[in-house]
RNA sequence: GGGCGCUUAGCUCAGUUGGUUAGAGCGCUUCGUUUACACCGAAGAAGUCGGGGGUUCGAGUCCCUCAGCGCCCA
């Protein structure tokens, strides 16, 4: 086990004055990793797994927030799974991008003055293998400097030898299961990339266009009016069709048209598609370019002609127009057409253009032969795992979602025309023209035994082998030792962007190949947008990277402001502010610490270590404190309301723990004696259980922390140190906070062991089994009715008393019947202070202390506080009743 | 066309089985620092919880409806 570094000389004697991000971070995080502790080996072999997958970031990719929100919750879950002892698994990786990865390596082809046909396939893939190892461990040292625990000795990759038998296994099975086949196809066509991509992978603009009118030729005479978007397809119409109740052109029907120009005589059909309505009420179907003509076409047995080459020049079907760019066409035509006296005229019209969501190009739907993938018998396994229950989606509004797509689910085009993938293992037969599909590269065709075998030139869309990554990451389809104790996984955890594109497809292959469910709970986070709500783009300019915020306010910052800025499933708009304010957080818990580990060092203090020790009652109020958010924080995170969760530790730490219970301890470590030994007791046990709690949030500035801590605890008296350990402190303290116990309530009733010796027997029972429907204290006035004669509006009054609020919402969320009774006392965060579980007011806590009224910066806000609880130190006739209750 | 989300203080956002007089951070006003922290502390101003209707002893929260903004699918 390697030490904690000693690399500071002021180490031994102080804490620096704040807390410096610089350099600790990276230092911890080679420390945490060096000893192993990402390792779900950390924790015993029988220990309850617990497993995420990455969200494999591309390896092409930069650093950007989404990556730092994954992250930020994923290592939240990982982090505390660890502590609460269980064997957690972060199985880190990355995807192999195929079409931006082979961009990236094209354009610096380009750059050499050569290009991908130009080296060849062979070549292509070697310069891009040579890429992939050279920038390929950027975005995980990245991923690194976010704090992510993963364990990266079981790192993979979507082109890796394991993950690639991966996706051979599952091509062959669902082909066997014939469930892969190839098809002529209306596909989206990229025409920059030469390839086809998928429907998720277009997207829609709304732009400004024109709507074109002209008369049809009508053979045999006449002419039918039609509409169209897109005159150039007109060279690839293979029907005129109109509305079968439609009156104006019922005499039309079952004659035939003439394409314009090109006087192919096309048939003139009737089709319930047709909207009356829209233009014309007359369609022109050109089922080789239009989705919807392409369904009239293969309902009607239309022919189908593609008048357009892969580049989106016009093929030899365009006639005279062939070679031309179908935009030049689209003007060449129309104004052919104007000199033949067909057109009618034009009006303004807007257009839903599809473009590709990579590169902006406008993606053509054109006809080829791809491969597809029918989803229909997964996608009703993945409906009814959710259904079932046996997968639970977080927020839940996301199921219709869920239902919505998977319920509609269309045939997933999986061929690239792309080189850099997994390629299609089919080899087809030079002799007998069968196709071999197989796991290993066949030598011979299965059906004739002929050696000329030549295998698919296309590879498979990369979510084909993302879609398999919670098992292929873990050795499917070997039976692997981790694919037995670490499958099926736990919790998925993306943004819902890539619901339908990953998450979907992953339930669907492992239900199909692993008869079981990927995970039990699906995590779905929002989209981090600029300050005010805008989506970051580089365009824009208003891209704020994660890199340059962990700089200027550390990792802990922006992981905090992440975790608590927003709601699941939301999108969230990112502040600098707000991380400024977390990074002052840090700042507030290492001199809280600081504070701490100073009073360790220095009192001494004189009672027996055997002498019984008494609670005071501002201790005992912290450490109900302590055990409500500890029980609050349990319950929000296991319902995965990490912000929450993560609002009412800060509360707890920053506005109960630091703003009023140092304060008192000054007081009461004055005192000296056993005051001060169960003073410094309840400094050290508070401030670590609350650093147990924060660590999964913001585990640089915990750890570091409460390394200073353990120190100082360690090298307290042994007068001291006695009470830290058998009593409220941790009664161990490990070697680091990261695989510290995560914490549970401390016994403060009456029939567990009491703290610090006997003295505090009985009186402790007040916190816990305090009946919650106790009288109005009478030292605290009950609020009065406002108005009456204060000089005061009572703004504030109601603020203060709102606060009151918060606890007892979080208090009403217990389960049980005593949550509910619960709710009108809870203790007063600021208000109310240490007196309004513990009995006195603040003001008597001092004055126990014997500090009343001693002038001073510290004495006066809990002195104030004490005039203010009861605020009638302004207005003493209302001063009797103001109360919590 | 179908579905989903959002609308709470000047700004960015919490507020989860309905429950005292709706909160935080930042910003703003006033005051404060030898004794953990100015990356600090105290006090304060600031909201008809998008509009309307309903259910209820009680609604920011549940239901209906309207409006605006955003997203997904077609």
């Amino acid at each position: 086990m390697v030490l904690f570094p000693q690399n500071r000389g002021f180490m031994m004697t102080e804490m620096p004055k704040a807390y410096d991000f610089h350099g600790t971070e990276e230092r911890l995080y080679q420390w945490w990793e060096e000893n192993g502790w990402f390792k779900p080996e950390a924790r015993p072999d029988d220990a309850e797994p617990f497993v995420i997958a990455i969200p494999p970031p591309n390896v092409t990719g930069e650093l950007h927030m989404g990556h730092a929100m994954f992250v930020a919750l994923e290592d939240l879950m990982i982090r505390r799974a660890r502590m609460q002892g269980k064997a957690a698994l972060w199985i880190p990786g990355a995807d192999h991008a195929g079409i931006a990865t082979q961009l990236q390596v094209e354009r610096m082809l380009r750059d050499e003055g050569t290009s991908r046909l130009e080296v060849g396939r062979d070549e292509f893939l070697r310069r891009t293998w040579q890429w992939k190892e050279k920038y390929g461990s950027h975005i995980t040292r990245q991923l690194r400097r976010l704090g992510a625990s993963c364990d990266w000795e079981r790192e993979r990759f979507t082109l890796d030898e394991g993950l690639s038998a991966a996706v051979r296994e599952a091509f062959v099975r669902l082909h066997r299961l014939g469930l892969i086949y190839q098809d002529e196809y209306l596909v989206n066509w990229s025409p920059g990339l030469q390839t086809a991509v998928s429907d998720l992978e277009v997207e829609y603009t709304q732009e400004q266009g024109k709507l074109y009118f002209f008369h049809y030729p009508v053979a045999g005479g006449g002419f039918l009016p039609v509409a169209t978007t897109r005159p150039e397809t007109i060279l690839g119409d293979t029907a005129v069709a109109v509305h079968p109740d439609d009156p104006r052109y019922a005499e039309f029907v079952g004659r035939m048209a003439l394409v314009p120009m090109l006087n192919r005589e096309i048939p003139i059909i009737a089709d319930e598609y047709v909207d009356m309505a829209f233009g014309t009420g007359a369609l022109k179907v050109t089922p080789g370019h239009d989705p919807n003509d392409f369904e009239i076409g293969r309902r009607k047995g239309l022919a189908v002609i593609s008048v357009m080459n892969p580049d989106a020049t016009m093929s030899a079907a365009a006639g005279p127009y062939a070679g031309l760019d179908r935009f030049a066409c689209r003007e060449r035509l129309w104004a052919d057409m104007e000199a033949a006296g067909l057109t009618i005229r034009t009006e303004p019209y807007q257009l839903n253009v599809p473009r590709s969501q990579r590169g902006g190009e406008i993606i053509e739907p054109m006809i080829s032969k791809q491969w597809f993938v029918n989803t229909r018998p997964m996608a009703d396994m993945a409906l009814a795992a959710v259904h079932s229950g046996r997968v639970a989606i977080v927020p839940d509004h996301f199921v219709k979602t869920w239902d919505n797509w998977l319920v509609n689910i269309r045939p997933w085009c999986i061929s690239r025309q792309l080189w850099w993938g997994h390629r299609i293992p089919v080899w087809t037969c030079a002799d007998c023209g069968h196709q071999t599909v197989a796991t290993t590269d066949p030598t011979a065709c299965e059906s004739c035994g002929g050696l000329e075998l030549t295998q698919d030139p296309d590879v498979l869309d990369t979510w084909f082998s993302s879609a398999l990554w919670p098992f292929s990451t873990l050795g499917w389809p070997e039976a692997t030792p981790d694919l037995a104790r670490f499958y099926p996984t736990d919790v998925m955890e993306t943004g819902y962007d890539i619901l339908f594109f990953w998450v979907a497809r992953m339930v669907m292959t492992a239900a199909l190949f692993t008869n079981d469910v990927p995970f039990h709970t699906i995590y779905l986070h929002g989209l981090v947008r600029d300050e005010h709500g805008q989506k970051m783009s580089k365009t824009k300019g208003n891209v704020t990277d994660p890199l340059d915020v962990i700089h200027d306010y550390g990792t802990d910052a922006l992981r905090f402001t992440l975790l608590t800025g927003g709601t699941p499933g939301n999108d969230l708009n990112l502040s600098l502010d707000r991380v400024e304010s977390n990074r002052n957080f840090a700042n507030k818990i290492w001199n809280t610490a600081r504070f701490i580990t100073r009073a360790l060092a220095t009192h001494q203090p004189d009672g027996a270590a055997d002498h019984p020790v008494e609670l005071s009652a501002a201790d005992r109020w912290i450490l109900a404190r302590l055990n409500e958010t500890i029980t609050t924080t349990d319950r929000l995170m296991d319902g995965y309301l990490f912000g929450e969760a993560g609002r009412q530790v800060y509360d707890f730490l920053w506005g109960d723990f630091a703003d009023w219970y140092v304060e008192i301890a000054k007081v009461q470590l004055a005192a000296g004696g056993n005051t001060a030994r169960a003073t410094l007791a309840t400094l050290t046990t508070t401030l670590d259980y609350a650093l147990r709690l924060l660590h999964p949030f913001i585990p640089f500035v915990t750890e570091e922390t409460w390394q200073q801590l353990r120190r100082a605890a360690l090298s307290s008296p042994p007068s001291l140190r006695e009470g830290l350990g058998e009593g409220l402190a941790s009664s161990t303290w490990p070697a680091a906070l990261i695989i510290a116990d995560w914490p549970t309530p401390l016994p403060l009733g009456d029939t567990a062991p009491l703290p610090l010796g006997e003295a505090g027997r009985g009186s402790s029972a007040d916190f816990r089994d305090r009946p919650r429907t106790h009288p109005p204290h009478p030292q605290r006035p009950r609020r009065a009715g406002r108005g009456a004669g204060t000089l005061h509006p009572g703004r504030h009054r109601r603020r203060r008393a709102g606060r009151v609020h918060r606890h007892a919402t979080a208090a009403a969320r217990r389960p049980g019947p005593a949550g509910r009774r619960a709710v009108n006392h809870r203790p007063h965060r600021r208000a109310a202070g240490p007196g309004a579980d513990a009995g006195p007011r603040p003001a008597d806590l001092l004055s126990a202390a014997g500090r009343h009224g001693r002038p001073g910066r510290r004495a006066r806000p809990v002195d104030q506080r004490g005039g203010r609880t009861g605020q009638a130190d302004r207005a003493p006739e209302r001063a009797v009743s103001q109360s919590l209750c």
